[in-house]
DNA sequence: TGCTTAATGCAATCGCATTTGCAATAACAC
DNA sequence: GTGTTATTGCAAATGCGATTGCATTAAGCA
């Protein structure tokens, strides 16, 4: 079960086919439904947290991460975290609206790939 | 059949029910399977595009709109169009990345929650 | 108006991610 | 060791968005 924890140590986040593939190089009969219900643990236990990618779906990273955002290389299909924030300090809503918080993605090509493509 | 083409006059991007709910109040008949297959046809002609949208899912928008992004009232759960970008304009890539495409989705509470709540 | 073709409505079906039941297994406490 | 409880693995079952088959209806045209 920690065995969830300890591959959290991911840098980035990891959807559950994912989780599963390197769950399996610790725990070879590893299942699915294993993972999901551990998900479901940490989860509940607030130590994980849900990202909802718009391409990749739902992925899920350690909590208590600092305020970070996402890209996503559209070659190998993986995902990066970006530090920091690439917001305006004044972000531009109407009048009334009053934003909570917010999520940026990003689209493009990773260094890894770039490097391969060139 | 342009039925479809009709409420796309919508301000913002639509999910499959309520376009549905909409579509009913011209056509009482509409049918789920009839919105899935237009929109499809819609898509393929390139009058449509994906919203992929973290919490609501997928919503559909008018093709060729100008750049923005979309703000999602967690009160009312309904998403607004935001003109402009709120992108610095150096956005903070790692080196050898090449970011070719981003969507930022603001989350809070649109006016007209904000002023019922108030 | 009568014929041919495209567009519905409806219900059944599919695809897939997620969940559950249950027996087998591992972890512990005594 | 032995009994008790929490975890797994496995396979079957769910839930649900999206799709399809088919008979019906609407539309276009001679």
């Amino acid at each position: 079960m920690a065995i969830e924890e300890i591959f959290k140590q991911a840098d980035h986040p990891l959807g559950v086919q994912e989780i599963l593939e390197v769950g399996k190089g610790r725990v070879p009969s590893l299942n699915l439904a294993t993972v999901y219900r551990n998900l479901k643990l940490l989860l509940a236990e607030g130590r994980l947290n849900i990202v909802s990618h718009p391409v990749l779906g739902i992925l899920y990273e350690r909590a208590g991460k600092a305020h970070h955002h996402h890209f996503h290389c559209r070659i190998c299909d993986r995902v990066f975290e970006l530090p920091g924030c690439p917001l305006k300090e004044t972000v531009p809503c109407p009048p009334g609206f009053v934003a909570e918080a917010h999520e940026v993605y990003l689209f493009g090509v990773c260094a890894v790939c770039g490097a391969r493509t060139a």
